[in-house]
RNA sequence: GGCGCCAUCGUCUAGGGGUUAGGACGGGUGGUUCUCAGCCAUCAAACCGGGGUUCGAAUCCCCGUGGCGCUGCCA
């Protein structure tokens, strides 16, 4: 399906790609994908003090590792000031602009006296009364000037997809400035001129944007074009119920990689921020998001980010996601942990895929796998002081995991069910309770007090380091109690 | 200050004139069990306040309160 629908998505290059902006992103990249239309990247990048190349080049790197493809660009407003200035002089000619000569230092004179009689102050059109001899001897002079677009009388309302028929009175714009002193367009210019060239129709972006949207409509009436259809979505706050910011909650959706995040989880989690697919669905594919998704399931109230929600889904889309799929992952992590080696992806790979089945249910990010795992792929593990202090502190530890070892030998096949039978025939034999060799050996084996089942740990630790580990446990000096 | 937007369990939300106000995350309890996770069962938990309209309001209207946003020669 083709269709004329061209949205954007136009981060400021300010920080990085943050939650609130990787969901305006993936709300503009649903809709397109749902109608067929064409997803652009447009970085405004106009205050240039601010722009750098890392910062652009971390914004599309949050958007390709989610996958937020652009249709077209990115493209750099910086590139278009020409344009825009073009703009400006359309409507200084069509008296919809108008020059201002005042300087900063008499608009803040006017302004503040304007405060301190308790005024509200709003750019009082000085410089729209003055004669044509005034504006040539400015002109004459060299006097450098701002245009200011001319806010007509009358109200200004637009039907926002979220919020229905928001209404403005004009009165309450002042008249804001198109083109700064020095001849640069400011933001309403750039993106009202940028979105006309770009022939975009619908405008998905952070309800902040809710006020400047009357402005941007006068512009594109004083231009002659229709304005496109506008879509407000709410905030992203953090737990305190503020606006997201690098003070609370995170910064980057990099971060939620480096965490351990599977992509899939994180697109999912943030279709569910401030949208509602209508049921009670919370795992929803790429493809059914796209398929169910409307401006009718988007809410207007502010979202908070539940960082537990996310990793819940994340522990979700680990366990669905087939092994293939999690193997390069996992790869990942295990050799930033120096787990890694390539036999594993080669001769030892059937092995690696009982390790991950083994590991999966109980993780809920990547890095769980390079932490629980670590035990099965070096001898390098730690021991937690704790769980050694609970289940190895008794005298005898060391010859009952003697015992099992000779026991656990002599089981035959290396399974589960034999190791399990023959390690419950020795506790009855010793007339101990199984978990009195089940514990210490979960601490022994792992490290931890924590494991999957023991004996499929047995399992997949295979024969030689179990025996290895508990013949050890007999002959280490007896663990000290501190 | 002015203007705008918003308001259902702690969180994400469904619903929307008459419902036991539903689901999910998180939390509690019990079960399964070698621990944990899981799974199963189960419990607690919400319509911001006040006025209207109405036979009936969480739902519609108004006011208030609170939160957020905009109010720049920032974007």
């Amino acid at each position: 399906m083709t269709s004329n629908v061209r949205v954007r998505f136009a981060p400021s290059p300010t920080g990085f790609l943050h939650v609130g902006g990787a969901r305006t992103a993936l709300f503009n990249w649903l809709f397109a994908r749902k109608h067929g239309g064409r997803f652009v990247l447009r970085i405004e990048d106009t205050d240039v003090e601010r722009s750098s190349q890392e910062v652009i080049q971390a914004i599309i790197e949050g958007m390709m590792w989610l996958e937020l493809t652009p249709d077209e660009g990115p493209f750099f407003q910086s590139n278009y000031g020409e344009q825009h200035r073009a703009t400006a002089r359309q409507l200084l000619e069509s008296e919809h602009a108008f020059r201002c000569f005042c300087t900063r230092e008499a608009l803040d004179a006017r302004r503040q006296l304007a405060e301190s009689e308790g005024r509200v102050w709003r750019y009082d059109r000085a410089c729209l009364s003055l004669t044509e001899q005034e504006k040539q001897r400015f002109l004459r002079q060299g006097g450098p000037y701002a245009v200011r677009f001319l806010v007509p009388q009358g109200t200004t309302s637009f039907n926002d997809f979220v919020h229905g028929v928001t209404e403005f009175d004009n009165k309450e714009i002042e008249d804001f400035i198109l083109l700064r002193s020095d001849g640069s367009p400011t933001y309403h210019l750039s993106v009202v001129s940028d979105d006309i060239r770009m022939r975009i129709t619908h405008i998905i972006r952070g309800d902040d944007h809710l006020s400047n949207t009357p402005k941007q409509i006068l512009l594109y009436r004083a231009l002659g074009i229709e304005p496109p259809t506008f879509a407000h979505l709410p905030m992203i706050l953090g737990p305190d119920k503020k606006r997201l910011s690098k003070r609370h909650g995170a910064v980057s959706v990099l971060e939620y990689r480096d965490m351990g995040i599977l992509p899939e989880a994180m697109f999912n989690f943030l279709a569910l921020l401030g949208w509602s697919p209508g049921d009670d669905r919370q795992l929803l594919s790429r493809q059914e998001l796209i398929e169910l998704f409307s401006f009718e399931g988007i809410s207007r109230a502010g979202a908070v980010f539940d960082l537990q929600k996310l990793l819940w889904l994340d522990s979700q889309y680990i366990n669905r996601l087939s092994v293939e799929e999690l193997l390069p992952r996992v790869r990942e992590v295990l050799r930033r942990d120096g787990l890694w080696s390539d036999d594993l992806d080669g001769p030892r790979r059937p092995w690696l895929v009982s390790l991950i089945e083994l590991l999966r249910p109980r993780s809920r990010t990547l890095w769980d796998f390079a932490t629980d795992g670590r035990a099965f792929l070096t001898e390098d593990f730690r021991v937690d002081s704790e769980a050694a202090r609970k289940y190895l502190g008794e005298e005898d530890t060391g010859q009952r995991m003697a015992a099992l070892a000779e026991a656990l030998e002599k089981a035959g096949d290396w399974n589960p069910e034999p190791l399990e039978r023959a390690l419950r025939d020795l506790a009855d034999s010793l007339g101990v309770s199984a978990a009195r060799l089940i514990h210490p050996a979960r601490v022994t084996l792992t490290g931890k007090a924590v494991s999957p089942g023991i004996f499929e740990v047995m399992a997949v630790l295979g024969r030689e380091r179990t025996l290895y580990r508990l013949r050890r446990a007999a002959t280490a000096a007896p663990i000290s109690i501190h």
